[in-house]
DNA sequence: AAGTGGTCTAGACCACGGC
DNA sequence: CCGTGGTCTAGACCACTTT
């Protein structure tokens, strides 16, 4: 663990006991209180102002910043995401089995199509209602005796990381616009051919093996993402807007009625 | 201009005279070369590592990365995305005319309801294909003269820069699913009710006013999101996927065969 | 053993904000 | 004016890869 890190949780703590809108003392102070150089203090503080802890102003002093609206979230953890925005998550899982792989699925997970596979498709809730319908594809051989409970009551890379000891490092995630199909509608409570988000996600443990594919279907009248764009200079000094960096996904509305088919949606700005 | 990015032009200009899976010099040969610290190399090296265009490895040393095939691109500028997936951009302005603002659009662009705007509706093109239909709209104060030949042959926010002096500096974009409405799919040649993103974005200079706000309206079955995913320690130490940074927009697929509605997409998983 | 990237240090100058 | 964040320097040690 390096200097760095141990700064990082030093300030996290130090913001958590502190009013949005407060100045933090100043890097020179943080770097002799805490023994460190100022470019150590720097790095630390550039993890938190990129995740939205802090926003810097220059010759006045970094402050702590309300947790945005839009806080980047994981992409990864639905749980977790969920409490954030303040709503109680839940899981309901369909059904979980043994398959085997398959060439697509092979493929994906870089396994000889014989090779079994569990199959897990479950409803992702927020406040009760369906938000997501997840259908995760991890090697039999990664995770012997899962049962349907294990998933109900943790986060499956908690379970991943606690009992098989296995780690996740990287991720690859795809979005693509869908429509729901019958099986998808009725899952999520939402009318034939609704608008969604198709995400699928292949995930990889430090070794860069797959450990899981996940397809997940989200609904488009409860989800949006967000990016924020940042100016970059081009390679010929001009300035446009360029990475979007914290992308986010959020759910909106609150609308539980059902609609008709195409869902109506905004009319074009005239 | 920093050295910064002056060492970063430099390095720029070396990589693109390299083959691929070439290793650059090392970072203190470069400073040294340079005639700057090896901090100011490695700031450098940073920006176009995380751009995808070097790849480091630890003992031994910094590679030319083949430009990945999902390289961040600036969900900005349409044309620079286009070139650099090797596809011909093209644009083709629908209608160009001065409306007011009203409510909605007021709100978006900070204007009072009767303020007059310039809306652009125009196609996006690739080797001469509809990508997506964009509608544009900027307050008509900061745009006097503009016409539609303007944007068949640059780039608005060149322009904006050039004719009007107005900079880009920040902004936000929103992303939906949707389903193409009769009018978007006639311009998009994709049949009704096709799976569409709708991306908006609001624009702003560097004084926080709003400069646009563009809605556009992707075609599905030709763009994908993607995203990576990096591990992210948590507050408790424990190790997740976290930040999804180099968002990416990237054109798939070739066909141009009109489909059935709801269109086909690769069937589940079983 | 030599060279590499990863991290850290102690100090410096600059541009900017607020007093 | 002083203190702030933004940038840069020259040097150091470590863990790692390559030979």
């Amino acid at each position: 663990m390096g200097k760095q890190d141990e700064i990082l949780a030093r300030v996290m703590d130090l913001i958590e006991s502190m009013e949005v809108g407060q100045a933090i003392p100043s890097e020179r102070r943080l770097s002799e209180q805490l023994g460190v150089s100022r470019l150590t203090v720097r790095a630390a503080l550039d993890e938190l102002v990129h995740e939205g802890y802090l926003t810097r102003r220059r010759g006045s002093g970094t402050y702590v910043s309300r947790p945005k609206i839009a806080q980047p979230l994981t992409l990864t953890s639905f749980s977790e995401d969920m409490r954030r925005r303040g709503m109680v998550p839940g899981s309901r899982t369909l059904d979980l089995g043994t398959v085997s792989a398959g060439a697509r699925l092979g493929r994906r997970l870089r396994l000889p199509p014989e090779e079994l596979i569990v199959r897990v498709r479950r409803l992702r809730l927020a406040d009760g209602e369906p938000m997501a319908l997840e259908v995760l594809h991890v090697p039999a051989s990664l995770v012997p005796g899962l049962t349907a409970a294990d998933l109900e009551n943790s986060s499956f890379y908690e379970l991943l990381q606690d009992r098989y000891g296995v780690v996740v490092a990287s991720g690859t995630q795809t979005i693509e616009p869908t429509v729901t199909n019958d099986e998808e509608s009725r899952a999520l409570g939402v009318p034939l051919h609704s608008p969604a988000f198709l995400f699928e996600r292949t995930t990889l443990n430090q070794w860069g093996r797959p450990i899981e594919f996940v397809r997940s279907f989200y609904r488009g009248d409860r989800y949006q993402l967000v990016t924020e764009l940042l100016p970059r200079r081009g390679r010929d000094g001009r300035v446009g807007l360029g990475d979007a960096r914290s992308l986010s996904v959020i759910p909106v509305g609150r609308s539980t009625a059902a609609r008709s088919t195409p869902p109506p949606r905004e009319e074009d700005m005239e």
